[in-house]
DNA sequence: TGTACATCAGTGAACGCGCGTTCACTGATGTAC
DNA sequence: TGTACATCAGTGAACGCGCGTTCACTGATGTAC
């Protein structure tokens, strides 16, 4: 049941929890994790900002939800931006695309996300409480793209594309250069280049990160 | 002339601009760019706030300052890392090295200084007046290491090592992959990597970039 | 060398701001009997 | 089916905080004559 079911507002909102982590999401994807303001994403659902913390230990806490839905939204992006068709009829050449079209789709939502994609990466309190280090495949839809690039990155071995030991530490390589560019598109030098030019940058970067990988 | 020249303090300071910067890169290298806070940086001068503002246009001013002493000391840091004698006999090896010993000296910067690091490349209003673009070497002293960058690329193209249609944005693609990895180990999950293995993955990618450079 | 005066570089008090958070509370809901 | 009561989910006013910034000012410095 819905928090507006009926038209009008309801002393129990229902939902409120939900409601203020979209407010907040909307906040962050407008001005990065410094707008996630709590008293702002309450006045925004039409309520006080008491009620918030009926539902958040505090700001800290709404920030690490809003954060860990920018980890989602990243990763269904880059989920969606493998699935191309025709696949290439050697497995192969289709896992060296796949490797590249992943990296194109986690830089382009980063563009197109600039306020959710830095939430996402921001630095918080919790960071030391998860147990996920990077090097191996975790728990939760948040990392369902990190899943992705190592299935991705085992496939090269597999088809012979990348040599078994340069197998391991493989998805930092490629992470790092993505993030990186990323956010030297964001926030860097590459902020103030035209497109055209910071798209040829792009591909050149996912070249030369997928020749390193299967070298 | 000091402005404690004498052990008393005088009314007029004589170098507050400068005194007034190193408070500050210090409170970033503490916190990192939020931690730029004015009236502390005057508090620990020892004037009042708004002597600040016969130097400074305001709070954001002074932050710009202090983000071009990070690039700075990031730039004298990593020329320092390539510094290693003796150079290898064949001068494309010495250029792979050098290379990599850049991009070590790059995270190893990040990792010993993370609070200036991260002032270094943080949001400013200022950014767009740059018309540094990633792409050519431009004036200043904060931008020695690039300089340094592009020079060893250079190297790389007329020892025979990279291939001369490889060369356009190479900067980019070595920057992306360093800063990425950087951040990713100050503020992403590589943060809770042992050092044993961080630096297991740090070689990693180097070695995975400078080979897709050297394709 | 002395003096008047413009200019420079500081002071100190105060302002408004919006934040996160706490307090005592009340309206709505659901459950036991 | 009705009623008493515990519990849940909200309200509204208030607090302290520290910030950036402005204002009217004063002490120090240097320069013209």
């Amino acid at each position: 049941m819905g928090p507006t079911t009926g038209g009008k507002p309801r002393y129990h909102h229902g939902d409120l929890r939900n409601a203020l982590i979209e407010a907040a999401v909307g906040l962050a994807a407008e001005g990065g994790p410094e707008r996630v303001v709590l008293r702002e994403a309450a006045r925004s659902v039409g309520v006080s900002p008491t009620a918030a913390y009926r539902h958040f230990t505090g700001q800290g806490d709404l920030l690490e939800a809003v954060k860990i839905r920018g980890q989602q939204a990243l990763a269904d992006s880059m989920g969606g931006a493998t699935h191309i068709r025709p696949e290439l009829d050697d497995p192969g050449e289709e896992a060296v695309r796949r490797v590249k079209a992943i990296g194109r789709g986690y830089v382009r939502f980063a563009m197109e996300n600039p306020g959710l994609y830095r939430t996402a990466f921001c630095r918080t309190a919790m960071m030391q409480n998860s147990d996920f280090t990077g090097l191996e495949a975790p728990e939760g839809p948040q990392f369902a793209a990190f899943v992705l690039l190592s299935e991705t990155l085992d496939t090269l071995v597999a088809t012979g594309r990348m040599r078994p030991e340069n197998r391991p530490g493989a998805e930092v390589a490629a992470w790092s250069a993505v993030h990186g560019l990323s956010l030297l598109i964001l926030d860097g030098p590459l902020a103030r280049l035209p497109a055209e030019q910071r798209d040829a940058v792009i591909e050149q970067t996912l070249a030369t990160i997928s020749a390193g990988l299967t070298r």
